[in-house]
DNA sequence: AGGGTACTTTGACCGAAATCAAATGGAAAC
DNA sequence: GTTTCCATTTGATTTCGGTCAAAGTACCCT
């Protein structure tokens, strides 16, 4: 996951490597030559944004939208192998074939640079790569955290972990502290959650229902999701109650 | 893992991050000025280099041996999330904390840089971060790989996706094709690969057994294995045969 | 050589999650 | 309004890997 590298958009546009590229250290030709390269696309949920194996010609962010990587064997297992908010990063610089689908989970919009021009103001630009490169160790964190998920975790540990990063990441948006109860909408089925957590998608419903029973967690219809203790919740992830948890 | 981070050290010494400074785009002070602020640092099987939660003032190579990343929960259930051989990375510059323990898995010396100092030349010699860039999107990519083989793969094929990974690596440093057979020592102990494929030691010890009953490999003594043909096991593994899987 | 220790193998049994199958619910389409 | 289609839930059964337990093996150290 990437949920590390966000940036208050508030006031600088959608592209993180723009927005630090105002704010931080660099002059205004870099920003207008990013500027000048740039463009939007837009999917359709469900789209495949790049085809495993494909070349890739441009790299980019994700503006609005949920997008996620998803590595596939051929006998048609699937596991999902990153889940791209708004300010991911798509794309690597020096890679010609994509290792893995990307697809729009929901309706997204990316903005996007051509790749050639982006590793020209690469090299011409140091603070895009030192930029690039925080945000690709902490999404290599959050890799890392999951490893310990799929690897070690049981069922209800897995779903509660899911649930309390998606929790975690509106909380961050939509109130400043974690007490009192978080209501969000879970934004996957219940297949591409079990493809993230390496369950069957029987499973994670019905671990959803015992958390339920359990009021760890409340459902309005299926999507909609209140916890009234978060600290109760990242118990049940098997996470330390202090926050130690990466996003 | 990160064992698409290596390097030709014949001619440079052991440190991929002066190898590129000599090598490929630097100056001489750039050299003289890592040269002056390196160190090296040996460490005993089984001995905990870093421990999760401790600040870390140094980050660094490997120049022989293996160290392992390593999460632990609070029960004791610990994963494997990395396993560091000659020439990777250790360490994060702009983290003050570690993530993880870093464990000495076999006798080990590390080529280690005071962390203030080098984050300073970070900023001053831009190729070391376009460097440190490459190797941290390869290690990305290979710890996405491992999630698919933690939350999709059946144990049988865990085991063959680790063999071909270790078989590969050392194919790759002593011959040049990987036709013929393959042969050579786990540096591993059973429980140590368990907690690297999320098993339990038992179901590696069976599996191991299983895979020699059906030749897909040889055993001599515990630790020495061969592997009449590569193929063969890329398909346990549940692998492309063509190479598509990152090491 | 003997004895200790740590690593590994093997066996018996159990349980969590997968698989197979059917029912339910909810929203869009007719 | 009701039909259709999908997502989801729930149930019955199976299976893979975990757990507990007991040998077996190699290496080290006097």
């Amino acid at each position: 996951m990437t949920l590390k590298a966000q940036f208050d958009h508030t006031n600088c546009g959608e592209c993180p490597i723009r927005h630090r590229a105002v704010c931080a250290h660099c002059e205004r030709d870099e920003l207008e030559e990013l500027e000048g390269i740039k463009y939007y696309r837009s999917f359709e949920a469900g789209q495949t944004i790049i085809w495993s194996g494909d070349p890739m010609n441009f790299v980019g962010s994700v503006v609005s939208g949920i997008a996620s990587l998803t590595q596939t064997m051929e006998d048609g297992r699937t596991q999902m192998v990153g889940l791209l908010l708004p300010s991911d990063f798509v794309g690597r610089p020096g890679r010609e074939i994509a290792p893995y689908d990307v697809v729009a989970t929901t309706d997204l919009v990316m903005c996007c640079f051509r790749k050639k021009p982006f590793e020209e103001m690469m090299v011409t630009t140091p603070h895009i790569a030192q930029r690039l490169l925080q945000m690709t160790l902490d999404e290599l964190d959050a890799a890392r955290e999951w490893m310990l998920v799929l690897g070690r975790k049981t069922a209800r540990e897995k779903i509660a972990s899911l649930l309390s990063i998606i929790a975690r990441r509106d909380a961050s948006i939509h109130q400043s502290g974690m007490a009192g109860p978080i209501v969000f909408d879970l934004p996957l089925t219940r297949e591409a959650m079990a493809d993230y957590l390496g369950l069957t998608l029987e499973t994670v419903s019905r671990q959803i229902s015992a958390l339920k029973k359990d009021q760890v967690i409340t459902l309005e219809g299926k999507r909609h999701v209140t916890i009234p203790d978060m600290g109760r919740l990242m118990e049940e992830a098997g996470d330390d109650t202090d926050g130690g948890f990466l996003v």
